[in-house]
DNA sequence: GCCGTTTTCGGCCCGACTGTTTTCAGTCG
């Protein structure tokens, strides 16, 4: 049973309560529905907490879902679910994933057709619409029956919100979108906020916000887009678009005056702005993408317009919350007590230490294009004190011991040389280890004496269990020469999900041996995982943002491993490359 | 059904858009 399972079972008996009475069961509605989010964004298995009793540290849990997922993992199903679902037919759940379908619409049209199969429905409903037998239905009519047509040939097709894209894809197509809002006269201001400001992983649909007094103007504009597939919707100060290409785009206006309102609206996540609201509520006041409502002393309500977050944030009496804590994980509570941590950004970075070059150093798994110098004079650019070249090891398959020694120590020699000549950046000498399959290294002791460390990762039999994979990363950890776990989790977005360790056991043996882990800022791997990181750095755990490059341009995605970073809360004493030289290489002997 | 810097009881975000409606329900974020 896992997270995923967990979180889906929590929503359809959300769902079968809106169905059976949804102003009765408000709350427990609000309940399931957070609880379901909270359990999707655990670190660990929800089934791991419930065998170390921990079931009551999961925010939205209380005693009575803690008594129903034991219930669930002790004989697999909850009674009190079953009776809450058990006049809902089950085909109504698939159709809840498709977008445009809520708990009501999904309800109504199986229970009039008496569809029973949850693996045909959505090809059933789609029949029943093209045969015309929805739109006679009261409260139905020809255009909700395209429209259902619609939504389930692009629910299908993956289109919109259902295929989340890396962060580089939204950026660019969000720009381009930017540039040909700013070229309307009357648009004053284009920012594009939700998930991409927030430097979610990966991301769903592009928000934008935009100033303007002709809401319409820009409106008309904006669905006028010539990279546009379809409109979505289009209405008085709100459009939404689907692109050519699949992602969908919202568009927000507002005046100047409100433009920080709306700032902070878009951005979301939609948790954050709940909390904002419930803390608003409780100072007497009401906010919203418009402003706060306030109550004047006459007694009469008036709006009171924010030009900027800082002011919005400041009339709720916080300090300003940067995008990326805006998840409802506790910023808001600190943000009020004036203690939010100072993040680290990218300014702060000293180094980069995972760099592939094209150096022949006849490797395991793929080399760099570029050489060590224009790897070097790109870090210069980026004003660097330090680069880190870490190519992966020689192949031991078809190599002797002895060609290896003597291949990285030429490959020392090379560097010692680059050490010398270059007095504006200093160079560390690492390579990227395989963890083999046992936990061993596949080089010997001798071949560490000609580097100054090495990071180590897991390229090869990734579906090994959790308890030996956690083994197996120890192991290879245990080197005193092995300072830095590269790419963490193995994940690769949108391909796989990285293989599962015992977070716990990692973080307390780089504590004690003064290992760090790695933020690997690629954006395909961004790993460690945000939510991790906030694990880790609460630990003390320490650790590295490093860019993997395997091409000098590559060096530039330093940013988006800094997001994750900030994501996590890290400050810059969490991050070991924003020591100077000096004190890096200390803790590097340590 | 959860939760606590007014509360262990009494709260629980707010507004936009669409289609089918003559005033609103459903969905979305």
């Amino acid at each position: 049973m896992s997270n995923k399972d967990i979180a889906r079972i929590f929503r359809n008996v959300a769902a079968a309560y809106t169905i059976r009475d949804e102003k009765k069961f408000r709350f427990q509605i609000i309940a399931y529905q957070k609880a379901a989010d909270a359990i999707m964004q655990l670190t660990t298995e929800a089934f791991a907490l419930y065998k170390d009793g921990k079931l009551d540290t999961i925010p939205g849990v209380g005693p009575t879902i803690k008594t129903h997922l034991i219930e669930l993992f002790t004989t697999g199903k909850v009674k009190h679910f079953t009776d809450v679902t058990k006049e809902v037919s089950e085909a109504v759940f698939p159709l809840l994933e498709v977008p445009g379908f809520g708990p009501k619409k999904a309800y109504r049209l199986v229970t009039e057709f008496k569809l029973k199969n949850s693996k045909t429905v959505l090809s059933d409903l789609e029949n029943l619409a093209k045969k015309g037998k929805i739109a006679p239905l009261v409260g139905f009519g020809e255009k909700s029956q395209a429209d259902i047509l619609r939504f389930l040939g692009e629910y299908k097709d993956k289109k919109g919100k259902l295929t989340r894209v890396v962060l580089p894809y939204a950026f660019d197509a969000a720009e381009k979108i930017l540039t040909y809002l700013k070229k309307l006269p009357t648009v004053t201001e284009a920012v594009a906020l939700g998930s991409l400001r927030r430097m979610k992983s990966t991301i769903g649909d592009i928000d934008i916000a935009v100033a303007s007094n002709k809401p319409h103007e820009a409106i008309s504009y904006f669905t006028s887009y010539p990279l546009k597939e379809r409109i979505i919707e289009k209405g008085d100060i709100s459009a939404s678009i689907l692109l050519i290409g699949g992602m969908q785009v919202d568009l927000m206006v507002q005046p100047k005056s409100a433009f920080g309102s709306l700032l902070q609206h878009f951005t979301g996540s939609k948790n954050h702005n709940i909390k904002l609201r419930e803390h608003a509520l409780k100072l007497g006041m009401s906010l919203s993408e418009k402003g706060i409502k306030q109550q004047m002393v006459n007694g009469k309500w008036q709006m009171v317009n924010y030009d900027t977050e800082e002011k919005l944030y400041k009339a709720l009496g916080m300090t300003w919350i940067p995008p990326e804590m805006r998840e409802d994980t506790g910023e808001v509570e600190l943000a009020i007590k004036n203690k939010l941590p100072k993040l680290v950004t990218l300014s702060d970075i000293k180094g980069d230490l995972h760099i592939h070059s094209n150096y022949p150093i006849e490797p395991s798994h793929d080399l760099g294009n570029n050489t060590m110098e224009a790897m070097l004079k790109k870090a210069e650019n980026l004003g660097y004190e330090y680069l880190g070249f870490s190519e992966h090891n020689p192949s031991v398959s078809m190599h002797t011991k002895n060609a290896i020694y003597s291949i990285l120590a030429r490959r020392k020699d090379k560097i010692e040389q680059l050490k010398s000549s270059n007095k504006n950046i200093r160079v560390i000498n690492l390579l990227e280890t395989d963890i083999l399959a046992n936990g061993d290294l596949p080089i010997d002791d001798k071949c560490f004496e000609y580097l100054d460390a090495t990071l180590v990762s897991i390229h090869s039999v990734l579906s090994t269990n959790k308890e030996d994979m956690t083994k197996r990363v120890l192991a290879g950890l245990s080197h005193p020469k092995a300072k830095i776990l590269s790419h963490p989790t193995g994940r690769l977005l949108n391909q796989r999900p990285g293989y599962e360790l015992d977070w716990e056991k990692i973080f307390d043996f780089c504590l004690k041996h003064h290992k760090a882990l790695e933020i690997n800022a690629s954006p395909l791997r961004l790993d460690l995982p945000d939510t991790l990181v906030k694990d880790a750095i609460q630990k003390g755990v320490k650790l590295v943002i490093d860019t993997d490059s395997h091409d000098a341009q590559h060096m530039d995605m330093m940013q988006y491993g800094v997001s994750v970073a900030r994501r996590g809360w890290a400050k810059k004493s969490d991050i070991l490359t924003t020591l100077s030289y000096n004190e890096f290489v200390t803790w590097l002997k340590s």
